[in-house]
DNA sequence: AGTACCACCTGACGGC
DNA sequence: TGCCGTCAGGTGGTAC
């Protein structure tokens, strides 16, 4: 699930649970999950300090650990976070388990090993080596204006595309554009002015949206198609069917009835 | 700058 | 029951 509401609701989660306890240990089950960093470096780096704070940008979630450290969590496609008390109940796939002073344990959970986990001494940089593009939350209108500008290809491909915006995945690339009634396939170049300021007002309120339902699908708006995305579904706003098709090679859905075939007219 | 395709992983599901 | 292809909300590399 994590695209930028699912890793911002993991960071509230963390803020919530985990932070000013001492880690006393650190657990790592599988070292392909490991970004750049040994085991037992982890280990050390992390052992009798305490996570102090936290940041997203995009998918990407760091947390301080005070004097210049950061730990940065991925969550691949199937990345989670459980915060637990028990020794026994360590949930299936975790991959790195944070153990604190308190008794408590944070697991990070990562079933498909696409996740990534890191060490880094300076965000920013970090965030600039991987030439991620501004956070998709935190960019304002005429920085994704201009960045949508002189952009050839889909609508579809832009969103997600992380170099461009960090933040948007697969399943939310889809809604912004079904709330837009713009086609995932439909060319950047095709958006007019006010199209792009509409895109970028509709790209703010799913994600907030989403963020504030805590990125549980089945507690979003009714005219949401996240938690419908199945060929032949019923399509929120109007009688058609919602349809799927591979954009970017990746599966689209979308409604072949309501969205403009693109943004050229109004 | 785009796109297509493959690879990395695990697991669930449907068809035979 | 087993085998097999396909698919899944991510990213990175390569070739065109």
């Amino acid at each position: 699930m994590p695209e930028l509401p699912d890793v911002e609701v993991y960071r509230r989660y963390i803020d919530a649970t985990s932070l000013h306890q001492t880690i006393e240990d650190v657990e790592v089950d599988d070292d392909k999950i490991l970004d750049r960093v040994e085991k037992g470096e982890l280990r050390r780096a992390l052992q009798s300090r305490s996570f102090e704070n936290s940041r997203r940008h995009g998918k990407n979630m760091f947390i301080s650990l005070g004097d210049e450290l950061w730990l940065r969590l991925h969550f691949g496609m199937t990345g989670d976070l459980k915060y637990y008390r028990a020794d026994g109940d360590a949930p299936d796939h975790t991959r790195v388990l944070f153990r604190f002073d308190s008794g408590y344990h944070l697991a990070y959970i990562c079933q498909r090993l696409l996740g990534a986990v890191s060490l880094t001494e300076d965000v920013d940089r970090w965030i600039a080596d991987e030439e991620l593009g501004p956070d998709a939350l935190d960019l304002d209108r005429d920085t994704f204006k201009e960045l949508f500008r002189n952009r050839r290809g889909s609508l579809k491909t832009a969103l997600m595309n992380q170099n461009v915006m960090a933040g948007i995945g697969n399943v939310y690339s889809d809604e912004i554009l079904f709330q837009a009634r713009l086609r995932p396939e439909a060319k950047v170049k095709a958006l007019n002015d006010s199209d792009l300021d509409m895109l970028f007002d509709v790209m703010r309120e799913v994600l907030t949206t989403a963020i504030d339902r805590r990125a549980q699908p089945e507690d979003f708006p009714s005219s949401y198609i996240t938690g419908r995305r199945e060929e032949g579904a019923e399509c929120p706003r109007c009688s058609g069917t919602l349809e799927k098709k591979k954009v970017s090679q990746r599966s689209a859905y979308y409604c072949p009835q309501c969205a403009r075939d693109h943004g050229a007219e109004a």
